[in-house]
DNA sequence: TCTGGGGTCCTAGGACCC
DNA sequence: TCTGGGGTCCTAGGACCC
């Protein structure tokens, strides 16, 4: 018969899942670089005007990620700030796990500056409880990297996740089977690693102010109500794993998006066009590094209301070709875009993702142009990686470098392109309509 | 707080096929 | 022509996460 409460246990850590997360990573990894940086309020994050990464010595000023720069340095006028360096931070970030899979093989890679390990049943290889296993390892990524990590253990990913975020920086909470009801009556709701916004409201609706609140409850509820993650949750949070600790890596994408905000709204469709264009660039840049290849497309303008029209194309062939999906992109724009609006940016989708492995082609299909386009695409990325980004760019998004905001050359519709009845949709998976490359 | 650029997974309903 | 039943895939949207 399943206990009442998941508060009965007679083993404190039948399974021993511990949760770390590096504490502001990017900023402590530029820290951890240049020492006279410590100590210092700095943020990454220049690239792009906005706060990616806020080291604590800033965020006790107030600032966080997401903010404006310019607004961050008003606030903070001695702020470092620096352009971020993932390609650094992901070595750093490789040796961090290579530190945690000493302890154990079971390592989780959940993202650059976070992940999960699984000690269950390695306490006699450690000689010494799972905490002070926890404990080494925190040990070992302070002294051999100088980067500090916020450490939960506890019999479940999610408990443990919520427990690493229970201290920072730099601290280790363990939640054992007897302490679990303590430690969820004192966590927020939307602490819950899966309890966004609406979930928080949905359980609010009902009387809960805590994890504990939802952990009381029969499962049967969660179930009703939430459906397959409630359930996943409630017995997660009870202690009960359901998630496993998974070694894997991802192995590829699903999708590659890019999007890009204006810097001001923007009349224009020509600029808007152009700005567009360029993203398609980027997309398929990504793509091309990744070496794979789409199979559909879709693009999507976002007004300044924050409405957003979107329409997607399913391509002949999948194809990692900037050049091959042109064609489609004007009857695309045209399809959606409405004259007069004002827009804030746009955004590219690629999905339907493959391996860009060996050419299979159509009897019919022109092979050398292909071979030529495709040869192109690699000595543009080639030039590009050497001279920067857009450097060697599409034709039609020179219009960015020339006429900024200026001329009306009003190319003809290509409706024919579009399936009848075809409109635009609000969200970007679309792919309605075939579209011949 | 209305911020920004990447992503993933789940689900209900429809299309389509025996 | 009507009448079912059952399975699978795809789509569109919702919700969350870092």
């Amino acid at each position: 018969m399943e206990p009442a409460t998941p508060f009965s246990r007679l083993d404190d850590f039948p399974r021993a899942i511990v949760h770390f997360d590096g504490d502001a990573f990017f900023a402590s990894v530029e820290q951890a670089l240049d020492p006279s940086l410590k100590g210092r309020p700095l943020v990454t994050g220049k690239e792009r005007g906005i706060i990616a990464c806020a080291s604590y010595e800033a965020k006790k000023r107030g600032i966080k990620r997401g903010v404006a720069l310019w607004e961050a340095q008003r606030m903070c006028p001695d702020l470092v700030v620096l352009p971020s360096d993932y390609e650094t931070y992901s070595l750093y970030s490789k040796r961090m796990f290579d530190i945690v899979r000493r302890f154990t093989p079971m390592v989780e890679e959940y993202s650059i500056d976070e992940g999960f390990a699984d000690l269950t049943g390695l306490r006699r290889l450690h000689q010494g409880s799972y905490a002070q296993i926890a404990r080494a390892i925190q040990a070992a990524v302070r002294d051999e990297l100088d980067l500090g990590i916020s450490v939960g253990l506890s019999l479940s990913k999610s408990l443990a996740k919520l427990a690493s975020k229970f201290r920072k920086p730099a601290g280790f909470t363990p939640v054992a089977g007897r302490h679990i009801h303590l430690f969820l009556q004192r966590r927020a709701l939307a602490d819950v690693w899966g309890f966004g916004p609406n979930t928080v409201a949905l359980l609010q609706k009902h009387g809960m102010t805590t994890p504990y609140d939802f952990v009381v409850r029969p499962q049967a509820w969660a179930d009703r109500w939430m459906g397959k993650i409630g359930r996943e949750l409630w017995s997660e949070l009870r202690g009960d794993a359901v998630y496993p600790v998974t070694t894997e890596e991802k192995s590829s994408f699903a999708s590659v998006s890019k999007c890009k905000t204006f810097t001001a709204p923007e009349t224009n469709p020509d600029y808007v066009y152009a700005k567009l264009v360029r993203n398609v660039e980027s997309a398929f840049i990504k793509l091309r590094r990744h070496k794979l290849r789409a199979r559909v497309m879709a693009i999507a303008l976002r007004r300044q209301d924050f409405d957003q029209q979107a329409l997607g194309a399913r391509l002949s062939r999948p194809t990692s070709a900037t050049h091959e999906v042109l064609p489609l992109l004007r009857p695309l724009f045209d399809a959606i875009a409405e004259p007069g609006a004002e827009y804030r940016g746009t955004m590219v989708l690629l999905e339907r993702l493959e391996a860009d492995a060996g050419e299979q082609l159509d009897l019919f299909e022109d092979r050398l142009s292909i071979d030529a386009m495709q040869r192109a695409s690699r000595a543009i990325d080639a030039v590009n990686a050497l001279f920067g980004k857009h450097r060697v760019a599409l034709g039609t998004s020179l219009f960015l470098s020339h006429h900024r905001r200026t001329a009306r050359d009003e190319a003809p519709r290509r409706k024919t392109d579009l399936l009848p009845g075809e409109t635009a949709r609000r969200r970007l998976h679309l792919p309605k309509m075939l579209v011949r490359v």
